[in-house]
DNA sequence: CGTCACCTTGATGGATATCAAAAACCGTGG
DNA sequence: CCACGGTTTTTGATATCCATCAAGGTGACG
């Protein structure tokens, strides 16, 4: 208990990462733990951000509506993402609405204690930065894929996205372990639920995925890898 | 010259909003100029970022290259503009180009030397990390822009963002003061160049803006506003 | 005054949204 | 076990938007 790490994922990517002892374990008293039960708002689009937060287990979806309603689904966020970094560290507010698709634990902290830690410790500002930073690449890759990308090979990268944030291999071939709509689908990638049932229902034909119900389980990945460019 | 602040832009956005002398002087002592003439590139995709760069005067356009060679304009970038933040402060390659669009001066750090600053001094890591959030900020709005708006609602916005970033008020309205094809406009908003040519035509019939060879002026912001959702 | 880049306009086709309807699936309660 | 209601999914017909191709016009500049 006293050399041996007190947190689960001391990988890249988080706020840990890399951290000296002191730092690390100023991190986690600061932290509080919280559950969220599928279907509840971590927070809302708009709102002041008061807490960050850092999935540990569970899955949430971080979407965004528009004025007249309609809904894009930005990403969803696994163990060892930062919900929230963005809104956060700029101190303005939400810029997408996160909430929980499957019961869902999350460390979190307050927006005066985290600002206070990265002002204390160069690391985890360090860290912060490199997140916040993936976030902002993430988000130009899928500005110039919407852009120059067609339909097909949209929704092919989402399907593997979605494979490899939530993946789970099977006999068949890798399963996306969380319940996909069509409609999910769709607002991922910016098109209609009939065009995606329409492609997907070919892919099946040609043997690239298996559907179910809300279901999709990827069979040749490399294939679709071929489609999405 | 003593308690005057020796650099001219000390508003928000800047790696210097609101810092001490001290910090301050420091990034100054740091920084070194470089001039880039039209045409120039500052950085090229996929380049490890060995600099970051703060607009001082001029324009730099942001754009990324596909595979295809099609083209995508990210945004430009004017005076105080962080250029390369991103992939400095991630130490991972650029993810666009950076070209100056017009005779371009330039603040320009070293990667080493700017993390080490943002190391030393938290309130510029501070400035970085709200700079970078921005910058996510702005992606994410374009995505949901890209997915939820029709042609003309994006065409809008690019240039009533446009109007803002590089527009000079003249008698007729707000004249965009950089040089833009129709070409560019297509490549910031993901269409072809006809049908800006179109879109743009139908509303100097109506009235809404003002067309010249490599120019437009905008002559009824609210009515854009409101096209553009 | 010729050349080149930029811009416009028209005709056509294809991809995708939209509208409408039915089918498949799931959980529920009789 | 079966019938029912709601959600998800499929499928079809049609319309619309936009890309594409083709051609000509317009202004800038040597």
């Amino acid at each position: 208990m006293d050399q041996a790490p007190r947190w689960t994922r001391p990988t890249m990517g988080t706020l840990f990462a890399g951290l000296e002892r002191e730092p690390a374990d100023a991190l986690l008293d600061a932290a509080t733990h919280r559950q969220f039960a599928e279907g509840t708002t971590l927070f809302h689009q708009g709102d002041a951000p008061s807490q960050l937060f850092q999935v540990s287990a569970g899955l949430v979806k971080l979407s965004r509506v528009n004025p007249e309603g309609e809904q894009t689904t930005l990403r969803f966020m696994g163990a060892g993402d930062l919900v929230g970094c963005v809104a956060v560290f700029q101190q303005s507010p939400f810029p997408a609405t996160a909430i929980a698709s499957k019961p869902t634990s999350v460390l979190c902290w307050g927006a005066a204690q985290i600002l206070d830690l990265t002002r204390r410790y160069p690391a985890i500002s360090a860290n912060a930065l490199k997140t916040v930073g993936d976030r902002a690449r993430e988000m130009i890759d899928r500005v110039a894929e919407l852009t120059d990308k067609g339909v097909e090979a949209r929704i092919a990268s989402v399907l593997l996205r979605l494979a490899g944030q939530v993946g789970r291999t099977c006999l068949a071939g890798v399963e996306i372990a969380y319940p996909v709509t069509r409609r999910d689908v769709a607002e991922m990638t910016g098109v209609t639920y009939f065009t995606v049932s329409r492609i997907l229902g070919g892919w099946q034909r040609q043997g690239l995925v298996q559907l179910g119900r809300v279901r999709i389980i990827v069979m040749e990945p490399q294939r679709l890898a071929q489609i999405a460019g």
